[in-house]
DNA sequence: TTTAAACCCTATAAAAAAGATAGGGTTTAT
DNA sequence: ATAAACCCTATCTTTTTTATAGGGTTTAAA
């Protein structure tokens, strides 16, 4: 299952996806709207910030805003973002990965091998469902 | 990610799916050819035989041995039993279903309508993997 | 140029989940 | 009879998740 923290930059990139024609939306908005904590929902739109999927402007009149057109977000790039890996083990997981401590030996594990496929297939579902599906409904 | 008990599992699974020419086979065994506390792979095996997959033996000689066929035990079934949803969000999921608290109406909301999508893709991918894919590598 | 609105940063803490341990009871093959 | 192995319940530790707190910095507009 999704953390909070991935449910709630879901969220916000949606809300941020249909107020595109204002220039910024508050974080205080954004909170407001899904009954987030403010401060919570600030971290998290920090590291979307940081990951280059969103942009914003300080001071008076400021906000975030998309940088990014929805269909240029996919779900795998939220997920990696604020949950960590796709893959169902550390051993397989791309980005992350980490040898299995009860592997004796990966060339030999069926699990391995069977994890790979699942991790592949499930990419293949992740990066093509984006922010403008969410957007489309 | 899967959970240890997930993992444990599945590493069980696999021993006593190599292992079906012996009649029964000891947790003792199991557990320290992978490294696992032995009571807490107990409790995991017994688990699993509540679920219907595997039977038990008592007394001297007795042990655990596989009770389906390596094919009929999906991916899905193992993960669901150890680890719970399969879907990325509680409101989507069929086995393990729960509103969700951010969402004013699942009806109106675009993220629940992708994550419907994603669960019935990935549920195809782990109901189509089998023990018996992990045990052909 | 002041000030209020909003972003940015670090540290800490509460709550929940995962992982593991302990100890004893029951069953059964030899 | 007894040792080997399954079965059950309760507790505890560790890790991760989910926040909260408090203050500092930047900037647009009055």
């Amino acid at each position: 299952m999704l953390s909070k923290k991935t449910k709630y930059a879901l969220h916000a990139l949606t809300y941020l996806g249909k107020h595109r024609e204002e220039k910024t939306v508050l974080i205080h908005d954004i909170a407001e709207e899904h009954g987030i904590s403010h401060k919570f929902l600030e971290n998290i739109l920090l590291e979307l910030k940081k990951a280059g999927l969103l942009g914003s402007k300080k001071g008076k009149g400021g906000g975030y805003y998309l940088i990014k057109e929805p269909q240029d977000i996919p779900l795998s790039k939220v997920i990696r973002l604020l949950d960590g890996p796709i893959a169902l083990l550390p051993c397989v997981s791309l980005n992350y990965y980490e040898p299995c401590a009860e592997c004796k030996s990966e060339v030999e594990c069926g699990i391995n091998k069977v994890m790979i496929q699942v991790r592949d297939e499930t990419l293949k579902i992740l990066e093509n469902k984006t922010l403008q599906d969410i957007l489309e409904k």
